[in-house]
DNA sequence: GATGAATGAGCGTTCATTCAT
DNA sequence: TATGAATGAACGCTCATTCAT
């Protein structure tokens, strides 16, 4: 699905039809977001997706598959399109963070449904999902962290802070702004955030 | 539970017995908090309550108004503590800002099911619950924007950012920090966290 | 409560204030009757009758115990006026049935929760409970077959009918009528169908 | 199940496994026959019918589902039959009568379990319930209404009474006379009852 | 591969009944 | 007597998953 996945582990059906692989999963996000997992039948999801339950069985291994599988190939995409967008090794760190952030309100600000399903969904309580998620997400952080790194050594960003609480401030602050998005209704663009995400992000509230 | 649920409208037994009261929420806070709200069957919640599993409806009007009456008294609490420690009116802003972070991890450092609880259950898929929540959570909104506000007038914080942007900030990143603190198994003290996460708030990234 | 009930077996408190037996049982026809027997709990039952739960268990040996009484009495009731109100020995048999028929429909006619309540609770189809009300609807059905016999023997009913089928004539018009007036809302006088009722059931259908 | 159905609106599993379908409403016939509806789990109808719980929840939206489609069915049936063995236009009224009186009685006759599945079920105290039976019992009572204004026009029957209370007679006969053979254990033929009820019926009780 | 009927474990909730006060 | 909090068995219904076709 995307670039990033080639070490990709699709248990099943790898080599199956992908248009119903993603069906189903575009089916998932849809009424998963909407109704959140626990309310979303896979005969709901389905229906939705134009197959027959049993179907899903061939694609999935379980419901929680689909929602692993979905978390996945979103920050996956994420990721790569940060790989491909920018140029982290050797590009302006700020540049880069204005990047990352643009990309993010970008994926979710075209999809709300989306947006609703990784907000609830990347919170689980359940320990074992909870080690997969934190297996998918990695990469992601590995990416603010490069972008933070870059900046401290460029010179840009402040050395004398906490790293990883740094890291937790641009992903807190984003996704709280993406849930707030969502709970107002999505009725104003997300990427008219960017800039002053960004802003507040770098400059913090000291005068 | 606390002081400010002095308007409090408890519909079932409001009556004497608020040891059992409290015994159901603990008991549902560290169930739902380990397993998930859709992964905690009453009946566990009331073997873990020592009482039996229509007891639980004596006092909650199904389980629904369990998980809602947990968020409640936790903001609740939250709220009262911070309007009884904190001079929200005349104190300074970042004496104020600091000893919000104070509170929220002092709370949630010594409980871990509650964080986990709050993380994962404030945000909800489910409409309407979400909006009973958004009530909830409100006037604890309500006291970060009065202190980023104080900040602004005092001359202490930025006129120029977004207002909404930094309460979401503040927010996001005490929220992530906490999250992060239980997925790593809560090994730390959050309160060790107060300082540095206070100062990426007002620093920001910038060197 | 009806002189019919010396020989009444009392289970329980049968020396005990009387006001409150009353009051459950009129509780219970108003309820029972509106929402069915399965619909209307106990709880219900003695919040109308303004006694706590238990209180009911002083009075009645359990809830199939409390629909029992109530037919027990209310047929009971009946039966005592009918014996009071019309000399069935000796009196004329035409106006016999027109008074049972005057009596009947007067006592359900001022009361539609009681009507409603009988309709539906005489047919039973737990096998034990049937027993007990077959018991206690008996004295009815020989007042009505006595005043068939009656008839007969005087020459104003004819012999050579089957005077089985004739008391269940009797008794299932009334029935049938009864529940009409009830599922149509209760809006007319039952009074008023005592003649028209009383002249089918004599004159029969043919021209 | 009957030609009276070819508007039937069978809202789930108007499939073609009709086998089933019957097989769960003639346990339903039997179970709740018995034991009455509220002492008929779905567990058990669902066992005697030989199908898991839930598949009797592919045929049925409810338990409320199953009893009002036995009703609709049953009563179905009869006007089904009666419309097809019994000339209602050109026919003798007389004749009529006892065609719709052989008729029940032979349905009911050869099914104590429907039989006292309908006398008990049919009378319902849930308002909502007894909407859908009045709609479902209304051509059963147009036909008596049909076959009581043909023998008023034919001057076979008297034009004097009252013609709703004359329908009442009828129907409030038959019904009595049907729980009488069941609630006596159905040890007698029902259908040695058409002549005299017929009789009685017709001639009334006047010598 | 694809289907969807069938399964049955599991859960939320109700309510008759008990009993300590 | 009277109370009403507490109990826990019972039931209607849902839905993830399987498997014969």
């Amino acid at each position: 699905m995307n670039g990033h996945s080639f070490i990709e582990v699709r248990t099943i059906a790898q080599k199956k039809n992908n248009e119903k692989y993603e069906a189903i999963l575009n089916a998932a996000v849809k009424v998963i977001g909407q109704a959140g997992y626990h309310n979303a039948p896979i005969s709901k999801i389905a229906r939705e997706a134009g197959v027959a339950d049993g179907t899903v069985y061939l694609y999935f291994k379980n419901k929680e598959d689909i929602l692993i599988s979905i978390l996945r190939e979103t920050i996956g995409t994420i990721v790569d399109r940060i790989h491909d967008e920018l140029k982290l090794e050797d590009g302006d760190a700020a540049e880069s963070l204005k990047g990352l952030i643009t990309i993010y309100f970008g994926i979710f600000g075209v999809n709300p449904d989306l947006a609703m399903f990784t907000q609830v969904h990347l919170r689980q309580s359940n320990a074992e999902m909870r080690k997969q998620i934190g297996d998918i997400i990695r990469p992601y952080y590995q990416i603010i962290d490069q972008i933070i790194l870059k900046g401290i050594e460029s010179g840009v960003f402040r050395e004398s802070m906490d790293k990883r609480i740094a890291r937790r401030m641009i992903f807190g602050t984003m996704d709280e702004t993406v849930t707030a998005w969502i709970l107002t209704g999505a009725k104003y663009s997300l990427a008219s955030q960017v800039q002053p995400v960004y802003d507040v992000m770098v400059g913090g509230l000291r005068a």
